[in-house]
DNA sequence: TGCAATATACCAATGTATTGACGTATATTA
DNA sequence: TAATATACGTCAATACATTGGTATATTGCA
């Protein structure tokens, strides 16, 4: 290698400008994205909740705890998220008689209307103004890596044992405290 | 076309799962990124300031409003985070002799050996991590694509007068208000 | 020069996001 | 079964981020 401390530090300022990017792109997609669909009374987040709800697999509901870990936040943001749109009427959260801890969040029929009637057509028109420009081809390669980034960042954020021997070693440390 | 709503939706969902990946990449990084600062009392957004401040461009400080423009937020936000910067000792807020409405942001002596000293190695480490596998390449083309649609965001936030002869005839149509 | 337009920074309200702590309910284990 | 551990949802504190409104200083045009 001729030049090893130059190619890092070009790799290193590669680097900041990707997350800077990835920064400012979500931002403006929160801005205009939230703007796109105001008169629906929505946000961003709210289309992701109610995207994850219209799922065939969401059929019948999800609990709090199975929405955050599938919209990757914490428990207490979405809980105050859902409560926000109760209060506006697009969900409705009811007790899970199963479990008596859990509730089970639902989209209510004017939820249900708002989000298929008068949000998708925005949405979509959103995503193409979005993404204008961007071929098949981008749309899979930019989905590609920012797969492969939100790996490694669960990776950071949950370094993970790395098999089952390892489980148990941590639990029966846990048992010893 | 043969299946022309077919190749439509597919693009749709493209579209929906880049955007719903691009959202979590971002809750990500701040989480994980400031997590990885936070002995220096640091977030993601602050480092942003720290960075923005430490380039050879902004010698001597920069303004509020610059700064903002810069960061592509608002200036609102930005005058939050740049008091609790000056507040936990990074900056210092001075006024300017020029403008007298505007201030001039600095990095306080505290502040830059914290960004050059403790908070610099971190950062490059945390860079690392995230991007484990990426060549320089993947670097370049994921920048790439961050570019074009935050350029189209862009666009939709200020859908832009086309030309000069808008510019005018938008001041024109402002002076009969 | 003087008046209108613009720029700068602040205040307030609202929404999103995190961590830490809490009380209750379910699971696991001894 | 009883004690412990885990899971569930919420409250509180803090930080980011937006819009809208206000007051003051500067700029630009007539």
């Amino acid at each position: 290698m001729v030049y090893p401390e130059k190619t890092d530090a070009a790799r290193m300022e590669l680097a900041n400008r990707l997350f800077f990017k990835l920064y400012q792109c979500t931002n403006m997609l929160h801005k205009t994205g939230t703007r796109a669909v105001e008169d629906e009374g929505l946000t961003t987040q709210q289309w992701a909740v109610l995207g994850a709800l219209s799922r065939p697999e969401a059929q019948g509901g999800m609990s709090v705890g199975d929405l955050a870990r599938y919209l990757m936040v914490s428990r207490q943001n979405l809980s105050g998220l859902l409560s926000r749109m109760e209060r506006d009427g697009h969900l409705k959260l009811l007790a899970d008689a199963r479990d008596r801890r859990a509730k089970l969040v639902t989209m209510s029929t004017h939820g249900r209307r708002v989000w298929q009637q008068d949000a998708q057509p925005k949405i979509r028109a959103y995503y193409e103004a979005a993404l204008a420009d961007f071929s098949t081809g981008d749309l899979t390669h930019t989905l590609h890596y920012l797969l492969k980034l939100l790996g490694n960042m669960e990776k950071i954020d949950q370094p993970g044992p790395a098999d089952a021997s390892e489980v148990g070693k941590l639990k029966s440390a846990a048992k010893t405290l």
